[in-house]
DNA sequence: GCATGATTATGAATATCATTCATTAATAAT
DNA sequence: ATTATTAATGAATGATATTCATAATCATGC
């Protein structure tokens, strides 16, 4: 019989036209969801999915089940937000500190479909830049900090949102363009263009041009769209996540390239103190933000 | 976490401000209800249902969870019946053959909705007396029979609806209002008043009195409200599904009274021919009129 | 008031069934 | 062809919902 962890699977094919980055996104082993489908197929006679070579594809079957999934599933976080109501576990802050300034575009919608659901919650962004962003959390300085810091901490819980690959962003006719895949050396004579933050928090430099003992010239900006105008006038090369540059890229107005043979990857979490992730508002947003993230971002992929 | 299952014992709480009827409504004992309200109530911080006395009431909180399932049961109900225009299995006959006239109550809102749902389906009542109906069914002149029995016969399924108790119907200033049961005695010297079908098929009859030797008058009438009519002007008693007369007896039109210590109670089941049972329309044909007859129907009971 | 019958709550035992594990089959890329 | 991914499958496992047995709670009748 059907049961609501269908339908979340169910959604999760759908968005990513595969069984095991589906099984990732709902925390099971692809053969869990394997027979979760041969189940729903079986039950109602009609095949859910169709193997198109590689990835799969959702049948009218499947589609079917997947919108009424998306109608059910809002409902009930709806009717879960009542009860928080209800409960009167309704109000407190939740300001948010970003280690990354490229998740403002993202964050921006999801902020706004808080604001609704949770009026009574104080929803801030905590501005400026922080050396030890965690350190925030203890001071109250701030109730959830994103990041990709996960390091075991009493008092703190890290939340895991997603793993994405940053990309070398090039100039359409820069001279590295013929290259598929950038190596540290290839960043020995040309100019980084990064937020201004300092260099252990820009993975390309921690992870593989430190380790190469190769320091390129940098150069900074605030936005990303400045970033990608210097980018894109030839002033340098910047490395970005892949969902942030996305447009850029398919506009022409950038290329993009992978760094090292199997990409340069980092993680991202939502981490708070104990006592705010227990808040029923702070897992709406929770929820939220990973839904909204898996369904609007390319490429990215659930962690652990 | 919140699961299908625990939305359908939801509304059957809701339905039968029961623990113990609600789990014979999903069939389920009362045991894994009292465990799955707990585990509920744990888990979302809220109380769901609160003892008053005997029967038990639902929390806001509660109210709030059969809300969300109303809403949810109806759309996965509408999804699967896409989901047979999807495998084509949509159209058929569904005629049905009724042993008891009384059902036309019930029965007639629940075939406007399913012509509306399957609007290929050829839907019918088979008017008319028939001696043994489950013969139709191989006969091929009826696809649904409602009626009480359950024997076991190849190719043959019965499908419970409910139990429902029958009383006697009473004229207000009859003589008989005094007593709180009516024994088969107390037949003796009165009219009985009934559809015009055979005597073995008046459960009263063959139940009560014909064991006890007593053969009263027997007068006939083809509509609930004919009956009804003549009870009112002292032409006799009859004896009715509690839920055909309530909202006669609410009016105080007539007066009900139990029929011997424990009441009697009658069965109701729909049988088809094994083929049929599988069809989804049949199948869609049998939950709405289960979650109907409960939802409408005050005192009955599932079987099982 | 006490006993009785009916209802709900609870803890331990059981049974069910979803999930994982270990493999195989299928597909794409080098 | 070979290797690397991905999906499918059957058996073993593990989690957990359900039942069983019982206690607690509450109305009702005598």
């Amino acid at each position: 019989m059907l049961e609501l962890r269908h339908l979340r699977t169910l959604t999760a094919l759908h968005e990513t036209n595969s069984v095991s980055l589906a099984a990732k996104r709902v925390h099971l082993t692809q053969s869990a969801l394997s027979h979760q489908i041969k189940a729903l197929q079986t039950h109602y006679g009609l095949p859910i999915i169709q193997r198109r070579g590689q990835s799969i594809e959702l049948t009218e079957a499947g589609k079917c089940l997947v919108s009424l999934s998306g109608k059910v599933l809002e409902e009930i976080q709806a009717t879960e937000r009542d009860l928080a109501r209800i409960s009167q576990q309704t109000s407190g802050s939740l300001r948010i500190a970003l280690e990354c300034h490229t998740c403002f575009d993202w964050l921006m919608p999801i902020m706004d479909a808080f604001r609704q659901h949770w009026p009574e919650v104080e929803l801030d962004l905590v501005s400026g830049f922080h050396s030890d962003p965690i350190k925030l959390l203890e001071e109250g300085g701030a109730d959830v900090v994103i990041g990709s810091e996960c390091q075991k901490q009493r008092g703190i819980v890290h939340h895991s949102l997603f793993r994405f690959e940053i990309l070398a962003v090039l100039a359409p006719e820069h001279a590295l363009r013929g290259k598929r895949i950038l190596q540290a050396t290839d960043f020995a004579d040309v100019t980084l263009i990064t937020y201004p933050v300092p260099e252990e928090r820009i993975d390309l430099i921690r992870k593989v041009l430190k380790p190469a003992g190769i320091y390129p010239q940098r150069r900074t900006a605030e936005l990303t769209v400045a970033i990608l105008q210097l980018v894109a006038s030839h002033r340098g090369i910047a490395a970005l996540p892949s969902w942030g540059i996305k447009s850029y890229v398919d506009h022409d107005y950038v290329i993009a390239r992978r760094i090292g043979a199997n990409g340069l990857w980092s993680n991202l979490y939502a981490s708070t103190l104990k006592e705010t992730a227990s808040r029923p508002y702070f897992r709406d947003f929770l929820t939220t933000a990973r839904n909204a993230c898996f369904a609007t971002l390319e490429g990215i992929i659930p962690l652990e």
